[in-house]
DNA sequence: TCGATGCGTTGATATTCGTCGATACAATGA
DNA sequence: TCATTGTATCGACGAATATCAACGCATCGA
């Protein structure tokens, strides 16, 4: 985590994580590949970024931008952009700056991917 | 977390995770869910973890002894308990004592609504 | 009864995390 | 050019976390 580069808003995009999931109940979890997966599901350990996907998620054309995330969230705006950024580098959520605004977006395949290594 | 109560090993059980899980991407989650469901994930936020519920799955018998998982994880006992207890508050192992060793099995069916938490 | 073994807990320590306030950066419009 | 608005980052703080060593408790075998 030390090295992420951050480049800005639409810098997060410029992570690996993993191509695919491996199962969690399949084979034996190589100690690499739950580093991975484990920093994954440490994106969805805070309640805040949750409802940021839900609303992401909910929102019209599926995008929101960041000043609309802060008053239902009940979070300064230094906050969210924190948590986005955390979501970012996760790669569950991407950025689109389009003036002054960045509308945020949900990436639902790695969401599924992430699911996908709950298979039983 | 500051008022689980935890007695022993055959304490974990005694947890109300929520019945099922909401979904993420269906409906704005509630801050209670959200917060439910952030407490499922932090448990999966450990590669040590992760590790533990994937030799638990692979075990013969589906069980596993804390002194089996010491080697494998290169962890001490201790700290291997002590994760034991994180993924047991959240439903996700459950103990047996048999004799001198505590038997933990994984618990499929609350892998599966933390899994559906994700469904799209 | 006593030593050995497996396990949970406690105390200590270093690290990480969530949060805020303040500030810096970017884009727009006057 | 300059003020305004939206966003990202920084510094700081308290709280939580992962880890180990040490200890206490329970169980088993001699």
């Amino acid at each position: 985590m030390a090295t992420v580069r951050v480049a800005g808003a639409r810098g997060v995009e410029d992570q690996q994580p993993a191509e695919c999931c491996p199962s969690l109940l399949g084979a034996p979890l190589a100690p690499d590949d739950a580093y991975e997966l484990a920093r994954g599901f440490h994106a969805l350990s805070d309640p805040v970024r949750l409802r940021v996907l839900s609303l992401l998620a909910d929102a019209a054309d599926g995008e929101i931008c960041v000043c609309d995330l802060v008053g239902p969230l009940g979070r300064t705006q230094g906050t969210i952009s924190h948590h986005l950024k955390i979501l970012g580098e996760a790669g569950l959520v991407h950025g689109d700056r389009r003036g002054k605004w960045v509308w945020y977006s949900v990436d639902r395949e790695r969401l599924l991917r992430l699911r996908s290594a709950l298979d039983t």
